[in-house]
This record gives structure tokens, C-alpha cells and sequence, in this order.
DNA sequence: CATATGGCTCAAC
DNA sequence: TGTTGAGCCATAT
């Protein structure tokens, strides 16, 4: 029969794509969708850490782009990711930030193309 | 099926 | 540097 494409599997894409970043490194939203294969959503990898129930995924090296712990629904949780990350070795500033530059991980990928560019209307 | 949100992101101010 | 607005689209209700 047809396969029927559940949304499962992007989860599990997305996933399988966290479990991958190393230990004291972090990716970003947008990023995991990038790998997922789901460029453009990185809204939905957010969801998919919020609906994490399984574990042995390492939610906490995924970040913004802006290099900082995203607030969410629930309070404290953004502290003990902070700490995951500090006790892999990754360093916040004064803002509570991290130099993505530094601890980004970066995955053998070749001339992948980048997301598409949204359209502008006016310049 | 229609609305409302959201662990986002980018660009412009 | 921080703020604001708008785009994006899967989940939730």
C-alpha cells in the first residue's frame, strides 16, 4: 500500500540529528532543521524538543540562533540546560550567551544549498 | 476544517 | 546592542 508520511518521522529526523552534535558543542534551531532535511522549520524542532519524551537525546546543545537559551513553557528548565551545557564545557557571557563561532558544530556537509531566501517585497 | 500558538529566524530600525 | 515586525508551517484544540 501507499505509504502514508507520518509526521513522526520528521521527529525522528530531527532526532537522529540532535543526537549527533558532539559533546560540548551546540547547533541551532535552524541548523537541525537544516540537516533534518526540513530547512525552513526550525520552529517544528522546537516543537519536537517540547514533545521530547524519549530520551538519550541531547536537547540541551540545541540553542537560537542567537547563540542563547530559548525561554519556554516551562520555568527552570532553560537553567538546567544552561548547566548541562557549562558541565560539557561550554561558556555563557554576561548575557547568557555562547560564542556560537566557537562551540557551533559543524558537520561534514559540501556545498549543501542553504535554505532558500525568503522573498522581499520592497527593498 | 478553521484558529491559535510556538524552545525560530531574518532583516530593518 | 536591543527591539520590532513579519514570515514560516507543524501541532494543538
Amino acid at each position: 500500500m501507499g505509504a502514508v508520511k507520518l509526521s513522526g518521522d520528521n521527529y525522528d529526523r530531527i532526532y537522529a540529528v540532535v543526537r549527533r552534535i558532539p559533546r560540548g558543542h551546540v547547533a541551532t534551531y535552524g541548523q537541525i532543521a537544516d540537516l533534518a532535511g526540513l530547512d525552513g522549520r526550525a520552529r517544528q524542532v522546537g516543537y519536537a524538543m517540547r514533545t521530547l519524551t524519549i530520551e538519550g537525546v541531547p536537547w540541551h546543545r540545541v540553542v537560537n540562533a542567537r547563540g542563547q537559551i530559548s525561554a519556554r513553557a516551562e520555568p527552570g528548565s532553560d537553567l538546567i540546560q544552561r548547566q548541562l551545557l557549562e558541565s560539557e564545557g561550554v561558556v555563557f557571557d554576561a548575557a547568557d550567551r555562547l560564542k556560537l563561532e566557537d562551540y557551533r558544530w559543524r558537520p561534514k556537509m559540501d556545498g549543501r544549498p542553504r535554505r532558500r531566501p525568503r522573498a522581499q517585497d520592497s527593498l
